[in-house]
DNA sequence: CAAGTGCCTTTATC
DNA sequence: AGATAAAGGCACT
């Protein structure tokens, strides 16, 4: 058992941060949430200002959770008027954390057109029949597959899971990946435009997956993923940043082209400006669970 | 309860 | 070029 006592101008939820949907296999049981990164399960809770965790060293639960981020600073950044306001003071302590961007990068494929209970059952049942499983107080836990691992399954096997018309793009992404075409840690070294343009090659990936990955995985805190919710609370909130004809047309459906897309996305980095990816996780989770 | 709609969209085809 | 259809399957109403 390790603690880790946060500053007192750190702010940090973990509820917050492992419930808004920017992560999927994290589970809560009673105080704990339990958790498995690469091939190690743990589990960690909150008290106040204590992090308490279990097979895991303090320096990776700082970095997978972001604490060093200056999270009073990217509020501040972030804080332009009444509606972000609205949603920090609901939501507050709520960071992105770095998940594994090969992981990230399957479950961003398999959330086209998917909601949020769906992508949980696509990743868990890929684990499952492709990971490693691992036993943790008792419990059996499933590693997220390899890319080799996932590059030697058939479509089938992969169909299987309920991954539907995503299977073939996740072992296309898996080959690249096991062939090394696919390097996460230049990804994360390079710009935002590059980094993008880069994912955009890949099948399965158009600009709302390549935005999650590089916010969620690859620390491109600008970008600003546009999804049904988000489009929503634009629109509701910000339309008056967009002409009318844009504004009824992108209202009335529930899907975006990729001009329109863009035009949601650049105005986020714009208006909101480096920190985005920020506004963008609290005002979409703030518009599922308290708007909705 | 059944049936329809929608989902943290992308690709292929008009 | 720009719109539209097609692509799992589950959750929600």
């Amino acid at each position: 058992m390790e603690r880790l006592r946060l500053g007192v101008s750190a702010i940090f939820n973990l509820d917050y941060t492992l419930g808004c949907g920017q992560v999927f296999r994290w589970e809560k049981a009673g105080e704990w949430w339990y958790g498995i990164i690469k091939d190690r399960v743990f589990k960690i809770r909150q008290n106040g200002r204590d992090l308490i965790f279990e097979n895991a060293d303090k320096a990776f639960v700082k970095r997978y959770f972001s604490l060093d981020v200056n999270l009073r600073e990217v509020l501040l950044s972030i804080s332009k008027d009444y509606h972000i306001k609205r949603a920090i003071q609901h939501f507050k302590g709520l960071r992105i954390v770095r998940q594994d961007p090969w992981e990230c990068l399957i479950s961003y494929i398999c959330a086209t057109n998917k909601n949020i209970p769906g992508i949980k059952r696509n990743i868990e049942a890929l684990s499952q029949k492709f990971g490693e499983s691992k036993i943790f107080e008792r419990k059996v836990f499933y590693s997220f597959p390899t890319p080799a691992k996932l590059a030697k399954a058939s479509l089938t096997e992969l169909r299987s899971c309920g991954l539907g018309f995503r299977a073939k793009y996740i072992r296309e992404a898996a080959r690249k990946a096991m062939q090394g075409n696919i390097s996460f840690e230049d990804l994360r070294k390079t710009s935002y435009e590059e980094a993008r343009k880069k994912l955009l090659h890949l099948r399965g990936v158009g600009y709302k997956v390549a935005d999650c990955v590089l916010l969620f995985s690859l620390e491109k805190l600008e970008a600003f993923p546009v999804d049904i919710w988000v489009k929503r609370t634009i629109l509701k909130h910000y339309g008056i940043h967009f002409d009318k004809g844009f504004s009824e047309k992108v209202s009335g459906k529930n899907s975006l082209l990729p001009n329109e897309y863009k035009a949601l996305s650049e105005f986020g980095r714009r208006y909101f400006g480096k920190n985005a990816g920020y506004a963008q996780e609290y005002l979409f989770h703030y518009e599922r669970l308290v708007r909705h």
